[in-house]
DNA sequence: ACAAACTTTCAGAAAATACTGAAAAAACAA
DNA sequence: TTGTTTTTTCAGTATTTTCTGAAAGTTTGT
């Protein structure tokens, strides 16, 4: 193998490793954004076995987490004809990645949170002590920021990655 | 105890345990954000003793969480004269709590991230193979993403709370 | 219908993370 | 200095999360 090949490889490999770290921060499970590194960075789409193989992983562990990325939207099954297994293909573009995990974090999490805040600023809608209302009005700015970021989140989403550009551009004029 | 306050404590005992939900599912430990959400409702300063009562935890525990929260800039120590121990007070605007966790998560996650990304590019620089070419071109598009949001990050973080709203709205136009 | 190729599931094991409780250190008062 | 209060640390334990490997399930070809 050139020295350019082994080189290539450590950089991935490097890369690999912290897409892996950020993601366990985020989150996201470590295996997970691993798969999904070593998906971005591949010049060819990748089957379940070769996916195992590179990041020396068990069948099991490979294909949950291959599903679940599936399920995030951020790679899809790619089949080749006269062959019978799947195959694995990142999605690459960083803001159509970008969309789809905000908007996956959002259905997520995001929602069962306002669900929740809801909930606490009716439950505490009526109350007459000033202990009452501070949690009331405290619920209530809560809510509204979350639905805020919320709403901000659908909205990014919905948006082609030009319109974006030329909405950071007005952003930090 | 009035009907009101135990509704009250209801309520609050509902929006500490998804606060604490939801912080471990962005990669913050559950304590620690239930902690923050009492802290972030309580009607008074409180002491270790009452949070460890509170929530039923371990002194240990307790410390190192409200340390971590007091190192987030989340929460500060009061004291009360002639009382020798620390009391805690959170933040409670929400404005400036999503531009404490920006900031930090910014430099504790971010940061680091955008030295492996461009770390990978260098590696890459001058690669004369398709896939060097690719990998590198990959982690430009990936460097110049996450730096973006990085200042972005910046930008919203040393915002007044107005000067935020006005923005939104022109965004929401 | 059978067999081969491949995918899916899941109980138990391993690893990572968080928590406890008690002891040590530090801060303060007399 | 000495005793008292409060904070801090950390080894050991408990809990949660993730992973393995093998068995069961499915699909496809003959």
């Amino acid at each position: 193998m050139s020295d350019e090949s082994v080189r290539l490889e450590e950089a991935r490999e490097e890369f690999v490793t912290q897409w892996g770290i950020m993601g366990a921060q985020w989150g996201i499970n470590r295996t997970m954004a691993q798969i999904h590194a070593l998906l971005m960075t591949a010049p060819e789409v990748m089957s379940t076995d070769e996916v195992m193989e590179t990041l020396e992983i068990s069948r099991g562990n490979a294909h949950t987490n291959l599903k679940d990325l599936v399920s995030w939207g951020l790679i899809r099954i790619v089949t080749k004809k006269g062959e019978r297994k799947e195959f694995f293909e990142a999605e690459k573009d960083v803001w159509e990645i970008f969309r789809r995990v905000a908007r996956e974090r959002k259905r997520r999490e995001i929602d069962p949170a306002l669900e929740t805040l809801r909930n606490c600023k009716a439950a505490s809608e009526e109350m007459e002590t000033p202990e009452g209302k501070a949690f009331h009005d405290q619920m209530g700015q809560l809510e509204d920021f979350v639905s805020f970021a919320s709403k901000m989140g659908d909205r990014v989403a919905s948006m082609q990655h030009g319109k974006a550009i030329k909405l950071a551009m007005k952003f930090f004029s």
